[in-house]
DNA sequence: CTGAAAGCGCTTACAG
DNA sequence: CTGAAAGCGCTTACAG
């Protein structure tokens, strides 16, 4: 293929100006910025990436890391980032851990990054402390986006999960439930993700503000999943007295859960209400309650702020975490429960 | 950072030596090899990924262009892809095109890829003549999942949809429908694929073979998403007399479909029917019946075909297009037309 | 505004 | 089995 050189000898320039004028520089005149743009079209110039790298030190890569890239808040994330990266000029590499314990050493645990990506976009994907420890020595920019208390130095999109949670739960009693079961993560979660803590906490928080103490027996751990929902919902069944609501840390356990009470002879809402958090492009045809969050907001303001520094615009970082609304959106499975 | 010299001066060896041990070529000898991996690992040594592709010529990277990363099926096929590839030791650059014209034609329409990656993935990416050209002259190797016609060269991996369809709109007739509508791809749909036009042949055929011709009265375009299907079914419905039967082209039409069918006060299955393709996550809890399609698995064998040459392991080329089987799954959304 | 030259950090014939 | 040296194709001070 042609190179820098071919380009070169046909403008009649140096390869330096070549390099110049291709890259938009200031320092080059508008005619001889013309003549190399013809001659580098003319040939089919294509810089080589590799090539450009090594000289220059700059990859014009980010690294997204994401759980499970079928879960529809990382789909929905990673396709705004994708675009915004894109539009950057900013090449994409995906990681999806998929809760394989080797494929997170290989990506977190080793200097596997370095050299290959400029900076670091980190999903719902809290480090433990060696692989904190393995970042911070390749001291490379990044940012997370509902991590955890985050990496330090890296600005932190999210939502507020415990507030989520607090509306949700609010939601139901102000229908007049009392009895309100919570499935959310579990600690062994494969996904070692910490959300379902903060969306707990707003749970608990919401019932004891109603006087209500939380019994453990109608809060259930198992997987942010479709089928994590289902199961957690047939033990919580199989608990005793079932409860008159469920709020589920996310709608795809919430739509879990309306297929098991379904399958149960339960009917949604009239003998069980279900709420969850997300607003997923399901949640509307399942007419499915919730709290909405921005994914795609949150991916494209996460995007930004990662390359802003890297393109040189810096702006004032941000002083504490970037935290976007969430709102209720009622639908047909939540009402008031059975006077009965 | 450490880079390959301090390697080999704390090895005691060339920096040739120390690439050749390090990737595990064979000749080196085991007493060289051990030092020299124990050096890398003491200086936490970890190659230029750009000065490594610079030199070689290979960049172990494979570029996976998708329509829309959020959609069910490209989502499933994007996670296997990429364990397959990671597992190999190769980075996943993901392109979502997303009906931008202007990503399309950066991602195809120039060299873009050129030197950027070692092959390209193409999922239900029927390329233009332009693009077809563009590529060709890069002379990337390459491969296609559900590609319309494909790219000469590169093996292709699909389902059998004008089968799939014909299966699905047959389960309809055996039901004793006989008036079933068919919502599918829009031609001028933003995301350019033609899947659509093999699934409404198999729908055609089906209706022929039981002596119907097909009514292109019931039969509306529209977008493969749940809104798409949603709009198709409100037009079917304000056309007249609604059908016993519609069969969607994929199940976020069919889900889109069932939700307006509900809001118009039809129930599903006892007024309509509602029958889709994929087997989504979710028709599961939805009780959509459907053909169902091995996506994760057709991301898989894509993937290894990839990676199976550039790895040295020249299998005999497929014959023709590698073709997946797929399954009806009969669940709660399809029953026999009301006797009325 | 432009060019000559060094250098980015590897891999690969080639020679031994 | 191992090493010296060239070369991969750019970008970047530096000088003018």
């Amino acid at each position: 293929m042609t190179k820098i050189d071919d380009v070169a000898r046909l403008a009649g320039v140096s390869t330096a100006t070549v390099s110049r004028a291709l890259r938009g520089l200031p320092t080059v005149s508008a005619a001889t910025r013309r003549r190399v743009l013809a001659a580098a079209e003319q040939l089919q110039y294509a810089v080589s990436p590799s090539a450009s790298r090594l000289a220059g030190g700059r990859t014009a890569t980010v690294a997204v890391i994401v759980p499970r890239i079928t879960r529809w808040f990382f789909g929905t994330v990673v396709e705004a980032v994708e675009e915004t990266l894109h539009e950057s000029g900013y090449d994409l590499l995906l990681y999806n851990l998929g809760g394989r314990e080797r494929t997170r050493q290989r990506v977190l645990g080793t200097a596997n990054l370095h050299k290959r990506v400029d900076a670091v976009m980190l999903v719902a994907t809290p480090l433990r402390r060696a692989e904190l420890a393995a970042l911070t020595v390749l001291d490379l920019p990044g940012v997370t986006i509902s991590s955890g208390s985050g990496v330090p130095g890296w600005p932190c999109v999210r939502i507020d999960d415990v507030a989520a949670a607090r509306t949700a739960t609010r939601h139901l009693l102000d229908l007049g439930h009392r009895r309100i079961a919570h499935i959310s993560g579990d600690p062994d979660d494969e996904l070692a993700f910490t959300t379902h803590l903060d969306r707990r906490r707003g749970y608990q928080e919401a019932l004891r503000a109603a006087g209500i103490e939380p019994d453990p027996g109608l809060d259930v751990e198992s997987q942010f999943t479709i089928d994590g929902g289902e199961q957690a919902t047939v033990e919580l069944l199989a608990r005793g007295e079932p409860p008159t609501a469920i709020f589920a840390a996310c709608d795809e356990m919430a739509m879990g859960a309306m297929s098991t009470l379904r399958e149960a002879g339960l009917r949604v809402p009239q003998d069980v209400s279900v709420i969850g958090i997300d607003d997923h492009d399901l949640s509307g045809v399942l007419g499915l309650s919730t709290i909405a969050q921005p994914a795609a907001e949150q991916g494209r303001l996460a995007a930004r702020l990662l390359l802003d520094p890297l393109d040189g615009r810096d702006l004032p970082p941000p002083g504490g975490p970037l935290i976007l609304p969430t709102r209720l959106v009622v639908r047909d499975s939540t009402a008031p429960p059975r006077a009965d």
